[in-house]
RNA sequence: GGGCGGUUAGCUCAGUUGGCUAGAGCGCAUCCCUUACAAGGAUGAUGUCGUGGGUUCGAGUCCCUCACCGCCCACCA
């Protein structure tokens, strides 16, 4: 038997018990033969850097919402955890703890050796995290977790590499990376930030090389060019010097050569278009070009264009950690011109070599001019300094390479083919989401005809989608397929939607300027490239036909599936021909194939060192959480997923990759819905971040504020805004603990103390009460009916309590059915506010403090209570677990009973369940809406109000009775009569003497006046102070007088709105005048 | 350079097809420890809805302009 509850909620006396209860119960897991319709969310798995921060309490807070939600719906809902490995991230902050508490260097370590180190970190915090998640109750399927790089996942990559590899998919291209040089990786192109710095503009002269064109123009004045560069150090690789064609001086130049100083090496000067003119007018680039561009096709991506279509060579001066260096691809000849000169160079950093460099420019008369300049570079996401264009070896997934034999076209508009990674994923967008030129023409044309309004939207397309994407939609005569879309009827197409559709945008640019994909990291910790290659090629020439055992036996388990071999650049299946100098590579399929790799290593191949792009496997979480590649059960009912939850900043590095590889694998999206929430930003409006040290740890909120308490916050504020910004204050209550918190979290917190009490009320009545009440009321005559004339619940209460328990009733069903729409709509705010208004100003503010002196003799009141209490708790619960469970289990004892009265009240169907996570979502009772009793509440509500305001202005102390009389018209005087009294005497602590149409105003009485009724408080009068009262509300009356006769009076109002907002415009009118009469009755009478 | 979002009460934010006499929480003021809750109750004060135009009977809501704040994308000599 439930004892006493605390008169306060206490989350931390509470918490850890409702924990172990779930967990005992298995309440979290789903079997994907479970009944139901299968509903599933993957974690966006969190990286195992550190610990949870308020951007992920957020996202999980939402994710657990949907789950719990759609479990007590009746759905086999699986919500499916786990952490990212995040590779390069990873590895950085282990590095940089174990150079602060060793004082070593990772390549002082062997590679098993350090990977054991982040091994070790992997699991503290993997433990941290997954203990945050517990915490708040998020409630994952716990035998489920996952891990980016343990061994289902691992299997998953490797088959997922296989694949692409067999595909043609995967090719190593030597080209210039986003490099690190203080973590020595490749970095993806969305690792980089940009950041503004104050840079400078250098105007070098490179000195013309004699020729013969000399003799021919003699008079040529002509002697050096002058290059505008922001980076001279990287001149030491120029290839060439470029001109644009148009420039006047690039005819006298045609055929020359410069000689690049310090090196002495002659370079051509070549034309290209792309050279941006001189112009001291125009944009910035213009007025700071010089019209001659410095051409270093290894270090620079432009200039590595150039460099292709001009076939120059790519020289290289610097070595991985930026320094200059003659070691990596500088051609030896090429170097010796350089002398004492250059070897002074060598060894230099890149920005010593920069000042060495410009300063011997300088000494030589050859430095024209150097202007500050400001422009943004790139920087690494991790080590933070500015990344260096390095040519290198990587691997690659061509992303908008023709997938299988059949040609398809390009998706219109774009260079992207319909059968490719890209064209998958933009295929996959939501029609109605995506803005493709084909379609757009016809749905602007439909909004824009004969709509003078719809002008300028029609010229940019994309605007008259995103103005209104229902019309367009339903206007459309049907959404266009577009030629090409209508073929393949692939089921995957058009299921991908955005919430906030804005977000569609995003993903379909991304896609249409996709570049390929590098994947491969010069790092240790991650999934190794399963991909082996001999390092110098042996002196004799592999091909098929040829007496050679290895290769014999490489095609034959080619041919059995187990290997792919690329050479030449192309796939090889043992028909072909290799050159001498081709370079084997040989996908494995399974790295524990040891008859293949054994032999392999036994002929000098060594496996690739480096190691898959972390986001890899996270493409892959949909599937390999469920066990992918193999054909699971789990698969199949949880496959694609149903809602993904995740940062807006996400969408391109992890939203496209699922989705790409998901469609590629399984010929399935990922996930249907993808909700992106807001960013939580500090008090300034800053990014939480780990280096500006404002993130927040969800743990701190719950120690101030309760997991509910937080959850309920975070609901509250997912509006559908970009950013959400979190004041955050040192926790100083109780003496301090140090830890952060913020007042954001007090509406929370207090509401779950809210509903504790109100249920605590509740208990005390019902308890005691349940024995005596056996007898269950008489059923009602005639049944409900619908939106009629409401219930009338009981015979043997009061017909004025029966008003309120019709209102509270009508409340109730609206509560069910807006806060089902809301979270179907996925607007969690009204979800949460919703539930907070109903709990706090409907069900405690009013109808229990109109219960309260009745509850305890009135059947049909416990049941009620009992009723809303049920789905308040029931409604609540995806948002505030805790709390709800634990009073659940309390409301079960006390009012056990109660499902069967709800039955009775309107066909309401609340089974009952030991365990509130597994209790039914209630439907919504549509016959308990009852729009008259509101309306009639309603009245009652003003009427109490007013007689409030009335005391309060006079002071009257709260506890003393006030008599009252009023005068209510005839018309409503018969069911009105009865009614107020005792709502006024229960709520407002006045003692009513008679309520009728006839009733006169005594002379030492204040008035309320309420609509058509006049209440008189007796013995109030005061000349001074009811004179200010009148005069104020005659004065607010006057106003909206003026406002409402203004409206009536324009004919263009009466004529064109809507007929019922005319009549209510009069109906308004018409009491505000009365009122205003009244009230100046009464003033003139003092 | 392109795109997106924001600008509403002191603070943090709602305001869903234009009809508002503009709301909530916190904070503030006055009163109340009334037997669920002082993390509470009652009452109250506070807004030219960023600027300037336009459309409309009517604009916080739609269109255009400008300003500021923020985010994303872009190969930014």
């Amino acid at each position: 038997m439930p004892t006493e509850l605390a008169t306060r909620y206490t989350p931390a006396d509470i918490e850890p018990a409702i924990l172990q209860r779930w967990n005992d119960a298995r309440a979290f897991h789903a079997e994907p033969t479970d009944a139901g319709p299968p509903y599933s969310i993957v974690i966006p798995p969190p990286n195992v850097t550190a610990a949870l921060h308020m951007g992920h309490a957020l996202n999980n807070t939402l994710q657990d919402i949907l789950i719990r939600w759609r479990r007590m719906a009746g759905d086999n809902a699986v919500w499916l955890p786990g952490t990212d490995h995040a590779g390069i991230a990873t590895q950085t902050v282990v590095e940089k703890r174990v150079l602060k508490e060793e004082g070593k260097r990772r390549t002082e370590f062997q590679r098993d050796e350090f990977v054991a180190k982040i091994q070790a970190w992997k699991d503290e915090y993997e433990a941290t995290i997954t203990n945050q998640l517990k915490t708040m109750g998020c409630s994952c399927d716990w035998e489920r977790q996952a891990f980016t790089m343990d061994e289902t996942r691992a299997k998953a990559v490797r088959e997922a590499f296989f694949q692409l590899f067999r595909g043609g998919l995967i090719y190593r291209g030597k080209r210039l990376v986003n490099w690190d040089p203080v973590t020595q990786t490749a970095l993806a192109d969305d690792e980089v930030e940009m950041e503004e710095i104050d840079g400078h503009f250098y105007y070098l002269r490179y000195p013309l090389a004699p020729d013969k064109s000399e003799i021919r123009n003699p008079q040529s004045e002509i002697h050096f060019v002058t290059v505008a560069t922001t980076r001279p150090e990287t001149m030491l690789g120029d290839s060439a010097v470029a001109i644009n064609p148009r420039d006047p001086r690039a005819a006298a130049l045609r055929g020359r050569k410069v000689r690049l100083p310090i090196v002495n090496r002659e370079v051509p000067i070549i034309e290209d278009e792309y050279v941006v003119l001189p112009d001291p007018d125009g944009d910035e680039k213009a007025r700071y070009s010089s019209g001659f561009l410095k051409v270093t096709p290894a270090h620079d991506p432009n200039d590595w264009e150039l460099g292709l279509k001009y076939n120059l060579p790519q020289i290289n001066v610097l070595a991985p950690d930026a320094t200059i260096s003659d070691k990596h691809g500088w051609p030896e000849d090429d170097r010796l011109r350089g002398g004492d000169l250059l070897d002074t160079l060598i060894g230099l950093d890149r920005y010593e070599a920069r000042q060495a460099i410009v300063e011997w420019f300088r000494q030589n008369d050859l430095l024209e001019d150097v202007k500050p300049y400001r422009h943004s570079v790139g920087h690494s996401y991790r080590s933070h300094v500015a990344i260096e264009p390095y040519l290198s070896d990587q691997w690659y997934v061509a992303t908008k390479k023709q997938i299988g034999d059949a040609k398809s076209e390009l998706i219109p508009g774009t260079d992207v083919p319909m059968n490719s990674l890209a064209g998958y994923a933009l295929r996959a967008m939501d029609m109605t989401q995506r803005s493709d030129p084909l379609s757009l023409g016809e749905r602007a044309g439909v909004r824009g005809s004969g709509d003078e309004r719809g002008q300028r939207s029609s010229q940019s397309p994309s605007d008259a989608i995103e103005a209104n994407p229902r019309s367009a939609l339903s206007q459309a005569p049907s959404p266009q397929p577009s030629p090409s879309e209508g073929r393949g009827g692939q089921p995957w197409e058009g299921q991908l939607r955005f919430i906030p559709d804005r977000y569609a945008r995003t993903f379909q640019a991304w896609h249409e300027n996709l570049r390929d994909w590098c994947i491969s990291r010069q790092l240790w910790w991650g999934h190794r490239i399963p991909v082996w290659t001999r390092p110098s090629m042996p002196a004799h020439t592999y091909a098929m036909g040829e007496p050679d055992l290895l290769l014999a036996k490489l095609f034959e388990w080619h041919r059995q599936d187990r290997l792919v071999m690329q050479g030449a650049g192309r796939l090889l299946t043992g028909a072909e021909k290799i050159g001498k100098d081709a370079l084997y590579f040989v996908c494995v399929r399974n790295d524990s194939d040891s008859e293949i790799t054994d032999l392999l290593e036994s002929e000098g191949f060594v496996q690739d060192p480096d190691v898959l792009d972390t986001w890899f496997s996270s493409a892959l979480w949909p599937m390999s959480t469920l066990g992918w590649p193999d054909d699971t059960p789990e698969l199949r009912a949880w496959n694609p997923t149903s809602t993904l939850s995740t940062a807006r900043e996400i969408i391109t590095l992890w939203v496209s990759r699922m989705t790409m590889f998901n469609i590629y694998f399984r010929s399935q999206v990922p996930f249907k819905e993808v909700f992106i929430h807001a960013m939580i930003q500090d008090g300034e409006g800053r990014k939480m971040s780990k280096s500006l040290g404002n993130g927040v740890d969800p743990l701190d909120i719950i120690h101030s504020h309760g997991s509910d308490g937080m959850r309920f916050t975070l609901a509250q504020m997912t509006t559908q805004t970009q950013d959400v910004r979190l004041p955050v204050v040192r926790d100083t209550s109780g003496g301090g603990t140090g830890r952060n918190t913020s007042e954001k979290f007090d509406a929370g917190r207090n509401f779950a103390n809210k509903l504790w009490n109100a249920t605590r009320f509740a208990l005390q009545n019902l308890e005691g009460a349940s024995n005596n009440s056996e007898s269950p009321p008489a059923p009602r005559v005639g049944d409900p009916t619908p939106g009629g004339g409401g219930l009338s619940l009981s015979s043997t209460s009061p017909s004025s309590l029966a008003l309120a328990d019709t209102w509270i009733l009508s409340r109730l069903a609206r509560v069910v059915h807006d806060s089902t729409a809301a979270l179907q709509n996925f607007e969690f705010s009204s979800y949460a506010q919703g539930l907070y208004d109903f709990i706090w100003r409907d069900l405690c503010d009013w109808y229990i403090e109109v219960v309260k002196p009745t509850l305890r003799d009135d059947a049909d009141e416990r049941d009620v209570l009992a009723l809303c209490l049920d789905v308040s708790l029931r409604l609540l619960h995806p948002v505030m677990p805790f709390v709800t469970e634990a009073l659940w289990e309390h409301l079960n004892a006390a009012a056990p009973d109660r499902h069967e009265a709800a039955r009775r009240f309107g066909d309401i169907a609340i089974p009952p369940s030991a365990l509130l996570i597994r209790a039914a979502w209630p439907g919504v009772p549509m016959t308990l809406m009852d729009p008259k009793a509101e309306e009639e509440f309603g009245l009652i509500q003003q009427a109490v109000s007013a007689v409030r305001q009335v005391r309060t202005l006079y002071k009257v102390p709260p506890r003393q009775k006030v008599k009252l009389s009023a005068k209510v018209p005839a018309a409503m005087a018969q069911k009105a009569v009865a009614r107020p009294t005792l709502f006024l005497e229960t709520l407002a602590n006045v003692e009513v003497e008679e309520i009728g149409p006839k009733v006169d105003k005594p002379a030492d009485a204040a008035v309320a006046v309420v609509g058509l009724a006049e209440f008189y408080l007796h013995g109030l009068i005061e000349a001074d102070a009811e004179k200010a009262r009148l005069s104020k509300r005659l004065e607010e009356l006057d106003k909206s007088i003026k406002t409402l006769e203004g409206r009536l009076g324009n004919a263009a109002y009466v004529d064109k709105a809507p007929p019922h907002l005319v009549q209510q415009t009069r109906e308004q009118l018409e009491a505000a005048q009365r009122e205003a009469r009244t009230v100046r009755e009464q003033l003139a009478a003092l």
